[in-house]
Parts: C-alpha cells; structure tokens; sequence
DNA sequence: ATCCATTTTGCAACCGGTTGCAAAAATGTC
DNA sequence: GACATTTTTGCAACCGGTTGCAAAATGGAT
C-alpha cells in the first residue's frame, strides 16, 4: 500500500541507502542526490517507517505514559500538558490504565515488546514498586508526583509533600484556629502520609493547638462527602480542615452545607492541588496550588536528558506550592 | 540486552522458526517443540518484540486515540473507558491531543509512520474533515461522538443531537415552562447546531411557547457562567434553559445564584451528558443521560470488526438519551 | 516391515529500514 | 594533467521477527 525505500530508490534511480540517508539526518549526502530522492519521495508520498527504522536505531520515540487516575479532574489537566509537551519534543505518548492492575508484570512486559523508550509514571497514588519494576527491566523512568524520598533508584519530579502539609498548619495556625484536622485521601497512598506528616510536625510546635486526623477511601468527591458527613455525626468537629486534596474538599464542602453549616463561618476548609474548578465561583475553595505545569513539563525534559544518557544519576526535582486564598478560611485575625 | 528469537533458538537447540511458531497462535508445533522452547524462552526471559513481528504480519495493534476535549471532564471519563475497552482488546492506543492543530496532515502522516491499525477520533467538536483525512489515508477510522448524518462515509458511534434536543423540548413544555431557550455550546460544533435544531423543531408545534437561544464561546464552566451572566443583565431571561453540556450548565448555575436567583423557583436548567459531577450533591443537575459507556465500547467493537474486515460498509450506531431527573427544573404540574 | 498420509521442522527469503566498509566520484593542490 | 584528499555512493549484512516450501519425522493401516 504505502511506498516503501525500495519504491523511492526505483524511481529516483539509486541505492536504497541513499534514500535512506537522505531521510537520517547527519547522514552524508550531496545537494543533487537529496533533490531526486526528495521529488520522487513527494511523488509516491513515501515517509520512512518509524518501526522498520527502529530496529536498527533502537529508538521507538514512543513513551509509556501511566497512570491510575482516571476519576480525579486534575488528571484531565496533566493528561493535555503531557501529550503537549511530548508532542513537542517529538515523543509519542502510548497510553497505558493501570487503574485495576495489581501487578506491574504485565504492563512492563507489553512496554517491552513495544519497546518504549521509557516511561513516565504519572500517579500520587501508585506504590513506589511500580516505578521500580520498570525501571528494573531497563527503561528510563520518571516518576512524576510521586514520593521523593523512599525511593531514589527512580528520578522523581513533584512537590515536597511534608512541606505543604507544614504549609497548610502554618496557614490554619496564623488564622487563630485553635482546633484544626487533617482530612486524607487513601491512607496508603504517600502522598497522603507525608502530608499528615508535615502538618502533625509542624502542629506539635504548638502544642496548645488540638489537631486530629482521618481518612477518606480515595481522592474524590464521594469519599470526601462520606467522611464529613461521619465526622459531623460524631460531633467532635474541628474548627478548620486541611483536606488532601481539592475533590475531596468539594465532597467535604457539600457536606458541611448539607448539615447547614457555613464555611468559613462554622468550619474552615484549605484544600491541595488548585485544579480548575476550585476557582468556580460557586466553589472558591482555598488551596496550596501544585505547579503541575511545571512539574509536567520538567518531567518530560528530564526524559529526554535520560534518553541521551541512560545510567544518568537519579534526582528528585521538587518544586514549591503556595497558597491561593480563596473563601474558605476565616480571614487572618487583626 | 533483551533477549532475542535467535539466543532462544540457540539455547534450546532448535530453529529459529520453531521459536517464532511458539510464540504465533494457530502455527504447528508439536508439544515435545512447544514444552522445549518454552523453558528456553522462560529462563532467558524472552518475549516477542511486536514491532519487528508487525514488519511482516502488518499488524501493530496500535491504535490512534485523538482528541481535542482535554478540557471537559467528561473525557477524562471517555479516556478511563477507552483506554480500559482497548486494552481488553489487546489494543494499544497512541494518544494523540490535536487541541491545537488546523490541519489533520502532520497527524495522518505520523500516525501513518507508526503504521497504526487504526484511528478513533473522539471528539464532539472537531470537523468531519479530520475523520475523513485518516479514512482517506487509509486507516480504518471510527469517529466516536460525532455527527452522523453528514459524513456517511466514515463509522459514526454517538448519540441523536436533535433527538436529545426534542428531548429536552418536550421535557421542558410537560412541566409548563411558557418562555425556554438554548443556551449551546460554540455554534460550530455539530453537537451544538443539532441540539438545536432538535430543540427549535418540537417547540415550533407549540406556538404558545417563546423561545429564544444563545452561544456560549466553548463547553466550559466560563463560557457558560460568562452567557448567563449576560443574559441576565440584559433581563429578557427564560423560564427554562436547555444548556448544551454539563459543564455549561454548572457555569450557568453559578451565574444564577451570583444573581440572587433559586433553582428550579425562579430558573429551570436542564443539561446534556450526565458527568459524574451532574450527581454531586451540591450540584444535583437533571440533565439527559449521554450513554458514554456504551459509546466507547462499541466503539471500540467496530474498530476491532474493521480490523478484519477494513472495507466495512459504514454505519452510524446511536445509542438513545434519556433524562435523569434530578433537582433543577420544577416538578409536572398536576 | 512397508507404504502412504499427515504433521512437524528447518531453510531461506522477506518485511522496511540502517550502517560499516570499500569503491567511485568530486575536489583541491601543485 | 597528475596526484592526494575528501566526500559521496552502493554493496551487503544486519535489526527481530514471519512464512512458503520442501524435506524429515511421525503415525496408522495393512
């Protein structure tokens, strides 16, 4: 169906290597030769096979994107700045759902036959394994919004989790709020962990502050809702809340107004990630914005840097998040 | 690095088609061969590079997933389901964002240097066009949410726009709404024009009915809040909106209750899609149910039948609307 | 054990490209 | 114009697989 180098070569009268170099760049070869291969190129519509070229050059230029987060919003976004930024650096982005997968064996093993030329995790949620396994089977790996510390075998770019949950204890303390918890997303997700970390360290500073914590099932608007509203019942409410996330905090809000209570008025709410709809009028959540921007694209230029250079040493890139006040928190007592 | 079909041959003692003929089904190899190989393949680790089996088969199992809606969260939830549907299939997709292209031809000729099988456009917005550049490049092309009438000659899988318009028409007359009108999405999105017609064409048989409509600039919360904010002022408001998308209608809810107004007392909504968020407590919108799960999986079915069978004679699957009715149009009147 | 039909196997060519090497052509120098 | 040097070109082997064909092995019937 389509033309082939052979084609090409037949029509423009040379070897197969020429027409060859004429579409490998750096190759050696004169202006004349270049001006037959290219017209008869352009006449049979010929451009070269990227998968026939790769079995010699052993470069696909296809990445394994992965994820697990198809039902939080936020991932909508890192999912257009990810396909944008690979497209521009001349990547292809091989979707990979690894929503119900509990093994990574499968999906290393169909990386592999495809030959990726590397992988980038894109999950706050997926355990450190996963990168691991990837990495172990011989492919570059980026782990982006993943954990920085447990696991430097693999490059990580994010944000310092324990920092904004530091940040977030900051924010409630300078409001005057006397009582104050910490709503998670998954318990056994890291980033949840080292969030609470952050903020219960941060709290113990001021030990006349009362702070607890507890979790939701997952990142969304459903656990969130569910886990407020068993909160009210229990009655041993707390003034204001750092939830783990910015859906989680919108199910916690429809709470709160369900059991007619007003924030900021009764209850503060600081949410974690700034996606799009926490800007919504009707929403105005207050939230520690994630750079996800930055930490997309520093992700995919830290992918090409390895592709040039594989045994590249292994770094964390973490970048700051700071605060976006919105009309969910008291204002700062005068 | 990775092993290869001649260092399985080698170590088991065999040819290398043996090998091959292990790893094709449906090829002849005895078990006494297949046990042999087998253990070879097992202790190297070997398993069959599918873009060099895809030189002779012709076959990649790679499949162009395109769009331009990384913006409406409703696709994050066609992504989860597309990506879940082709990997069950055995299928790949290579994701291509053609937010801001013009031109279909830079994507028709990389997707052609991937050889992929073939191409699901899934987009409610873009031109017909664009199915037809890939159709004419000779890929099997599936265009999932698109409009279906004009463009026979590619395989359409989506629902009846002007259905659902109807829909909504008669949905808003039998709860005695006297003044309605369409607040749609950007008047160049087929979806948009056909909603409308839909719409206008039921309310035309009842004459006692006023209706007006509009264009927001996109399906955002924005472009929603923006055109009701300024229909408001200039105070010639419906009783009713039919909105084009849920997105929209949130955006139109927040310019409502900005304004002082109730939902359904002084205002009707009805939007189109039924997102996750639409159930949300806090939003709790009544809009018509678009059967995205079905559309996505049989989508998918078609492109897996053209796989076989490329020459398909072209077919449009519809799938019916219906209104999930929730808390934001007033009841029947009895 | 013999013969024939069937199944299994290996050889070699091919899929669509790239690339090291040596021969051929072009260029520069005197 | 002769010679040395550099650049361009084609040959042939290779990347990692598949597959048509014929030879070899197997199995069954007698």
């Amino acid at each position: 169906m389509a033309a082939t180098l052979k084609d090409v070569a037949e029509r423009a009268g040379v070897s197969r290597s020429a027409v060859s170099r004429t579409f490998t760049d750096g190759a050696s070869v004169s202006g004349k030769m270049r001006r037959k291969v290219e017209k008869a190129a352009a006449e049979l519509g010929y451009s070269p096979n990227f998968l026939a070229r790769s079995l010699t050059t052993r470069r696909t230029k296809l990445i394994g994107l992965i994820s697990n987060n198809f039902h939080n919003p936020i991932f909508l976004e890192v999912f257009d700045l990810f396909t944008r930024k690979l497209q521009d650096s001349g990547l292809r982005p091989l979707l990979v759902n690894l929503s119900d997968e509990i093994d990574p064996k499968n999906s290393v093993r169909m990386l592999r036959q495809y030959s990726v030329d590397g992988v980038v995790v894109a999950s706050s949620t997926l355990p450190p394994d996963f990168s691991k396994a990837f990495r172990d089977a011989g492919m570059p790996v980026v782990n982006s919004f993943g954990r920085y510390s447990t696991a430097p075998e693999v490059h990580v770019v994010g944000i310092d989790n324990a920092e904004c949950g530091r940040m977030a204890a900051r924010e409630l303390i300078s409001r005057g709020y006397q009582n104050v918890a910490f709503l998670g997303g998954p318990e056994s997700a890291t980033s949840t962990q080292d969030r609470l970390a952050g903020f219960t360290e941060e709290l113990e500073r001021c030990p006349q502050i009362t702070m607890s914590h507890s979790f939701a099932d997952a990142y969304s608007f459903e656990a969130g809702r569910k886990e407020m509203q068993r909160l009210l019942q229990v009655d041993i409410r707390a003034e204001a809340y750092f939830c783990g996330d910015d859906v989680l905090s919108i199910g916690v809000l429809s709470a709160i107004a369900d059991a007619g209570l007003h924030v900021p008025g009764s209850i503060g709410i600081i949410g974690l990630n700034d996606m799009e709809m926490a800007g919504w009028e009707n929403i105005n959540l207050t939230t520690i914005r994630q750079p996800i921007a930055q930490i997309v694209n520093s992700s995919v230029e830290l992918m090409v840097a390895m592709l040039d250079e594989p045994d590249r040493y292994p770094e964390a890139r973490l970048f700051p998040c700071k605060i976006v006040e919105r009309g969910t928190l008291r204002p700062v007592p005068t």
